[in-house]
RNA sequence: GCGCCCGUAGCUCAACGGAUAGAGCACUUGACUACGGAUCAAGAGGUUGCAGGUUCGAGUCCUGCCGGGCGCGCCA
């Protein structure tokens, strides 16, 4: 029996009993089945007498005991206690915990994908870098939790774009040409221009595809350094982003709305629904009518459309292609934008509670020996996402940057996170992996494979732990998704790691020494097995490789 | 000044409003006749920043303080 079977099955208990006149209650749409931290408090517990005692006008505990009472009469069911305040634990029977082992071999890849935001159409943005300099630290973070949210979302059910808006309009673009031309010409770059080393490097390559570029005019080498010099720093963004298993659907071109008029047809939009007004020679949006502490400048003095008209644009053409949900994942430092963010939302007519979600995450340091790592030559800036590949690897590096809840500020310590020991957790969920692949390899050596299955036959207690905490993998998948919060699957896998490592120490799969197998131990390698499918499920989600040998 | 985020064990951090607040590291002590021990077992470690409030129940929600981070351009 899976959790949300059960789940199933104390919800009926509970219609049952409303039927039967014992209780004088809505029936809920929805009964939670969680697996209680003490493993006294049985295999699985809800608190759903609790909820339903107040609306029913009794006790809690004399709710619990109603259907407590009547789950003890059910198919797989070993026992119902209630505890504490009214709380109902819930055993159940060896080969109805056991039958899930079963249920997850033959789920194989799709065992923890669900159908829980069917429908949902979401566009996710993060990254968004500028194609002015190389990907860094602060973008690290969510390029990691970003890209597992996009696994997460589409494991849950939900037509997901992952995009990385890029910023290619505007004068810090003029800075970069300017940095790049002065390098190509042995000049030093201007003071207010881009300095790191990836500078001249990028200079090169575009006078090596553009032998007569510096013996053009200015203006026209300038505009060729920008174009060809964006070119470039994208295609380096997109070859970080892929080594670090982070892809994109779609990298959607700021420039390209101007050109194209999308910003000049956003604007008309909102000039008729009524909040765009002119004064001191500039266009504005009353982003005041929505919460904002100042209204915004959508076109400045000088004719120049802002950044800001160019994002109101971006919003309209997302909502234009369909998504009903778009996501941003902002930086700390640029949270100062969600009110203005939601502004434009209101102004365009759509509700900001339900089309849009902005996702703060706080900043992330590196120290190595107490010293935190700062200046990276190659950027002129903080460490970037190549340098951190290069300090840690990728599994490591996003599994490190995934484990953590996105609004904590974060310290990694390089140390720490590059142990290959069980101080590591990513080792140590890689390891649970390796040792079940390893397993099953020795198994069917000694001619143990999948053909025997006696689930009644999984009677001790590490069986009956690992065996709730491998059941609890699609709705671990399901919450993280839903709460935007990948890091529970990183948790989650190191709580089941431990139960594996546990199980694996008491359960022998295969016999010791010329002790017969049985069809436990031909029973417990489906237990094996389907742990190596939960783990490897999980660590996918998180964009780390699931190895079969350390 | 205004706004957002954070404050949990010595350190780094968990905990859909649920049971005695949990892991890992570091510290102390065990298990190597080991299906790879990169593992397992045990111990110690807490007034969840402070003070009120809401309720069957608060680390979690509300109010006010204290401390830290970040942001408040006709920049992007």
């Amino acid at each position: 029996m899976t959790p949300a079977e059960l789940a199933a099955l104390v919800r009926d208990c509970v219609g049952a009993a409303v039927a039967a006149g014992d209780l004088s209650v809505a029936v809920p749409g929805e009964v939670v089945v969680e697996r209680p931290k003490k493993p006294e408090h049985g295999d699985y517990s809800t608190n759903v007498a609790l909820r339903l005692a107040k609306p029913a006008g009794r006790p809690a505990r004399e709710v619990a005991e109603f259907l407590a009472a009547r789950l003890r009469d059910a198919d797989g069911i070993a026992g119902a206690e209630v505890a504490g305040p009214g709380f109902l634990n819930i055993t159940l029977a060896a080969d109805s915990l056991g039958s899930l082992a079963r249920v997850i071999v033959e789920a194989g890849d799709g065992y923890g994908r669900s159908r829980e935001l069917a429908g949902a159409r979401i566009n996710l943005e993060f990254v968004s870098a500028n194609p002015t300099g190389p990907v860094h630290l602060g973008h690290t973070r969510w390029a990691a939790l970003g890209d597992s949210l996009h696994r997460l979302l589409e494991a849950a059910g939900a037509d997901v774009a992952a995009e990385h808006y890029v910023n290619d309009f505007g004068s810090q673009m003029d800075k970069f040409a300017a940095s790049l031309y002065a390098a190509a010409q042995g000049r030093p770059v201007p003071e207010d221009g881009y300095h790191g080393d990836y500078i001249a490097d990028v200079a090169k390559q575009v006078v090596d595809l553009q032998p007569g570029i510096l013996e053009l005019p200015e203006a026209e080498a300038l505009e060729l350094f920008k174009a060809a010099g964006e070119a470039q720093m994208l295609q380096l963004l997109r070859t970080s982003l892929e080594r670090f298993r982070v892809s994109f659907d779609v990298w959607f071109s700021e420039s390209s709305m101007h050109d194209e008029g999308r910003v000049d047809a956003a604007l008309d939009r909102l000039r008729e629904q009524g909040h765009v007004y002119d004064a001191d020679g500039a266009v504005w949006l009353r982003t005041t009518d929505f919460g904002d502490d100042k209204d915004r400048v959508l076109v400045r003095s000088n004719g120049e459309k802002t950044y800001f008209a160019a994002d109101a644009a971006y919003y309209i053409d997302k909502r234009g292609r369909g998504f009903d949900k778009c996501v941003y994942m902002l930086g700390a430092d640029h949270h100062g934008y969600v009110g203005r963010l939601k502004a434009i939302v209101a102004c365009a007519g759509d509700d900001p509670e339900q089309t849009i979600e902005v996702l703060i995450g706080q900043l992330v340091k590196l120290v190595r020996g107490g010293e935190e790592l700062r200046l990276s030559k190659r950027a002129g800036t903080i460490v970037t996402l190549d340098e951190f590949v290069d300090l840690v690897g990728v599994d490591a590096g996003r599994y490190s940057l995934a484990r953590w809840s996105a609004d904590t500020p974060l310290t990694l310590d390089i140390a720490e996170i590059t142990k290959h020991s069980n101080d590591n957790p990513v080792y140590y969920v890689q390891y649970a992996h390796a040792r079940t692949c390893n397993a099953k390899r020795n198994a069917a050596e000694v001619g143990i494979g999948l053909d025997v299955f006696e689930p009644d036959l999984l009677t001790s207690p590490y069986e009956a732990a690992l065996l709730t905490a491998l059941g609890e993998f699609p709705r671990i998948v399901a919450t993280a998704a839903e709460l935007r919060a990948p890091h529970r699957v990183a948790r989650y896998l190191e709580d089941l790691a431990a139960a594996y490592h546990r199980w694996y120490d008491n359960c022998r799969i295969i016999p010791q020494g010329d002790d017969e197998i049985t069809a436990v131990n031909r029973t417990r390698a489906w237990v094996n097995d389907a742990t190596r499918i939960v783990l490897a499920n999980g660590l996918g989600l998180l964009g780390v490789s699931a190895p079969e040998r350390l």
